[in-house]
RNA sequence: GGCGACGUAGCAAAGUGGUAAUGCAGCGGUCUGCAAAACCGCCAUUCGCGGGUUCGAUUCCCGCCGUCGCCUCCA
């Protein structure tokens, strides 16, 4: 069995196949931190944690790279605005999304490179596309000539006469074509600038990727990510240079994820969500409601090539779906330890594996990696049940968790170490009910469970003892 | 206008050329003092619409309708 992959450039499911054998170079175009971040960074962030994690699961090693962009016009633009120096704006935005990457279960890359931090590799990126005729200095800035590259507009699809005739260009006198891009933007005053061979300036957006790329994973790679906003121009411009560079392909798979949506309230039109469209939910504004597990079951549950909608319903579903999935986590109530329940439960776990790895190597279905995986939650509450224990049970729930966490699910319950203050007073509400319903007393003590409920603690009585749950 | 993706039960969403996973919600049952949770069972003769190919299509092809993305900064 392989690992198939949608690849945009072909446009077809491709067959894995590395530069170096077991090992997946991976770059992933990460944000541009000007202002808060929203669930739609989120959603890439965790499709892209979840392909690097599958990977790793079938044994490769995978040097994950995703970029800052922390320097452009929007940067500079919003620190304007605000009075803040555009470098201190983007780092600290930076760091808060690191932060909340983390709090979403998302492994660290590999490296988080940053354009201020890339700068002589892209200069020297840009001087040998100056050398190599692909590129030309007017007046201190520096453009590509896309009509020095053969195949431009491969990725996207569409060709440079298309471009041409289409109207939404603006007219720059510099360029030699309308189509042509920046590389280097000569510097205007107070903003940040680096010296270059013509004149003071800060990078062109594309450029940076290519040259991170190169600077930590060589001139060729695996597979490159993004969003699927990004195929035109960025990536496309992306290949341009790297490939006019270096003559050589640079990314053997594509790979893009599509786009969260949401209903814009002023149109009410169900639109990709977006900064400038004023219609977003900010992760941190998501992570006061809810737990970082019920995000991610959002994504897992629809191919990451689909748009995703998002509304309060779809969170609310997932959170029940988070509890269905950890009420195979309680413990045993019984000892059995073999005959045919055991049995049952084997089998089960054995086909969830099947059916697990079968769903994520065809383009990393993770709808269908979850079904498996409740289906191994049925089977392990039917065992609970039938009073299975031990071993044979505590082996099939390591076995959901440990394929729970290769979709990076933590299944922990919420906040399990912050009510130490109230649980003596919980417990002690409990124990004076269960006490009342030995005394029949039933009006009483339905009347404590409906108040602790009305307060949000859930009571659950059950053979050995009575539960309790925020 | 050009390029691309999608349209499957009340909702979300997989999937396959041979008669539709999974989750939520709902309904019936077991358990329970009653609940809750869990378990058992039910819940799309049908996969936007219309043609075509095929012994057979939801799955392939064509057309139409609808939704979304890109074509300008964007995960």
């Amino acid at each position: 069995m392989t690992i198939h992959i949608y690849n945009t450039l072909s446009r077809k499911l491709e067959p894995l196949t590395t530069i170096e054998p077991g090992v997946v170079r991976m770059y992933v175009c990460g944000v541009t931190p000007y202002d808060e971040a929203h669930i739609g960074h989120a959603m890439s962030a965790i499709v892209f944690d979840v392909i690097r994690r599958y990977l790793e699961y079938r044994g490769y090693q995978v040097q994950h790279i995703v970029n800052f962009t922390d320097v452009d016009d929007k940067v500079i633009e919003r620190a304007n605005a605000v009075g803040a120096d555009p470098l201190a704006l983007s780092t600290q935005l930076a760091d808060e999304f690191l932060g909340q990457l983390a709090a979403l279960n998302v492994l660290p890359a590999s490296a988080y490179p940053r354009v201020t931090q890339t700068i002589p590799e892209i200069r020297a990126f840009v001087e040998g596309l100056v050398e190599r005729g692909y590129a030309y200095a007017a007046d201190g800035d520096v453009y590509f000539r896309v009509g020095q590259d053969e195949d431009y507009g491969k990725l996207s699809g569409r060709s440079l006469d298309e471009m041409l005739t289409g109207t939404r260009f603006e007219v720059d006198p510099r360029k030699e074509s309308p189509a042509d891009f920046a590389l280097w933007k000569a510097a205007r005053p107070s903003e940040p600038a680096w010296e270059s061979p013509w004149g003071p300036g800060r990078p062109g957006w594309h450029i940076e990727c290519s040259a991170m790329c190169v600077k930590h994973l060589g001139s060729q790679i695996d597979i490159h990510g993004g969003g699927n906003d990004l195929i035109f121009p960025h990536h496309e411009n992306e290949i341009a240079q790297s490939e006019s560079l270096t003559g050589q392909p640079f990314a053997r798979f594509w790979v893009h994820n599509g786009m969260l949506q949401l209903v814009n309230p002023a149109t009410r039109q169900v639109e990709k969500m977006s900064k400038s469209l004023g219609n977003m939910m900010t992760i941190a504004k998501f992570l006061e409601q809810y737990e970082g597990d019920v995000f991610r079951l959002i994504v897992l549950s629809s191919s990451y090539r689909s748009p995703l909608t998002y509304n309060s319903d779809v969170a609310a579903d997932n959170q029940r779906k988070l509890e269905r999935l950890r009420s195979a986590l309680a413990p045993a109530s019984g000892t059995l330890t073999s005959g045919p329940v055991a049995e049952q439960l084997a089998q089960a776990v054995t086909s969830t594996h099947d059916s697990f790895t079968a769903a994520m190597d065809n383009d990393f279905n993770s709808a269908g990696a979850l079904a498996a995986l409740f289906d191994l939650v049925r089977a392990i509450n039917s065992a609970r049940a039938a009073a299975l224990g031990g071993a044979p049970f505590s082996e099939a729930q390591a076995s959901l968790r440990a394929l729970a966490g290769v979709l990076g699910l933590r299944l922990e319950p919420a906040q399990p170490q912050q009510h130490h203050t109230l649980e003596p007073f919980i417990e002690l509400l409990i124990n004076t009910r269960n006490e009342l319903r030995k005394l029949k007393q039933f009006a009483l003590a339905d009347q404590i469970r409906n108040r602790l409920a009305e307060l949000g603690v859930t009571l659950e009585d059950g053979p050995h003892g009575t539960r309790w749950k925020l």
